[in-house]
DNA sequence: AGTAAAATGGACTAGTTCGGTCGGATATCC
DNA sequence: GGATATCCGACCGAACTAGTCCATTTTACT
């Protein structure tokens, strides 16, 4: 599986839309709701969430809506996923959490936590511009060898 | 998210035992549930399936038990979770499968599933037998002998 | 031949998570 | 002050997951 949540989709969804519309002012949740065929009220958790993580900044009001806090090219897959479903995590247990029954007989930690390493790797190499640009057989950033970055919080 | 089913983890966990104990003939559910506190039944469902999916050769009886039906280096991390959780998709829809209420609305398909081909391509990349290896800089493929049991730093 | 140990397979249950809904509060502009 | 928007918590039903139970079949050993 290793399927993405529907928020996450949703989430990837309004910032393309987000990324691809620069300077249109705040887009309401409304508007993004009917765009895509997203129930609202859900909608408008996703975006608040998005808020809270720094990702989206917001504006109330009777002309309010949502806009990037940063450029597209600044927001990294990897931190959409991460803001609407948390830290993202292949095994139950991570450095700071063991719990979970096998640990003590675990011995497949570290390779997997290696994997774990490399699909952050790929979600991060990926900004929302990216999916604006929306050229399936882009390499991200161009000809940028991709940073193995180990994701600690 | 993106964690693995812990029917996942319990197919790895004994894919890399299997694999750390060659000639040994066949070793039974309950040596393995035993192991590694796993309940005996469910683990028992988990390596019929991967008997099904061609990775464990099962042999019935007094003294039966499952053993690899390939080399562990034959057999990817990727392979095991396929047989588990059945094909990984990162998105509700793929090639072949459109229904996802925003299909035809959505625009952000093709680098998602660019970004799927990546984290497939990690998965497939590391083999049961670099799970056995265990040392979490391997690179993949390397001719590491296999310490029977690893202590951890 | 008989029995014990093993795999096989289906049906079932409890718990959790997920997608979605509802209701109300607060902020902002006209 | 009213319309339009974000904000926030509580709630619900359906789906999925982990785990259980039981009955059958296959095989080895005595």
């Amino acid at each position: 599986m290793l399927r993405l949540s529907k928020k996450a989709d949703y989430a990837l969804l309004a910032m393309r839309h987000l990324a691809a519309q620069p300077d249109r002012g705040a887009v309401s949740t409304r508007e993004l709701a009917e765009r895509y065929d997203i129930p609202a009220e859900l909608l408008a958790k996703v975006l608040q969430r998005l808020v809270r993580a720094g990702l989206l900044e917001s504006h109330q009001g009777i002309r309010g809506g949502y806009g990037l806090a940063r450029t597209a090219g600044a927001i990294s897959v990897a931190d959409v996923i991460q803001a609407i479903d948390g830290p993202l995590t292949v095994t139950a247990c991570s450095e700071d959490d063991h719990s979970c029954d096998q640990y003590a007989k675990c011995n497949i930690r570290d390779p997997l936590w290696h994997i774990k390493d490399r699909i952050v790797a790929a979600l991060a190499a990926t900004s929302v511009s990216d999916l604006a640009a929306d050229l399936s057989t882009a390499a991200p950033g161009g000809a940028v060898p991709v940073p193995l970055m180990t994701a600690r919080k």
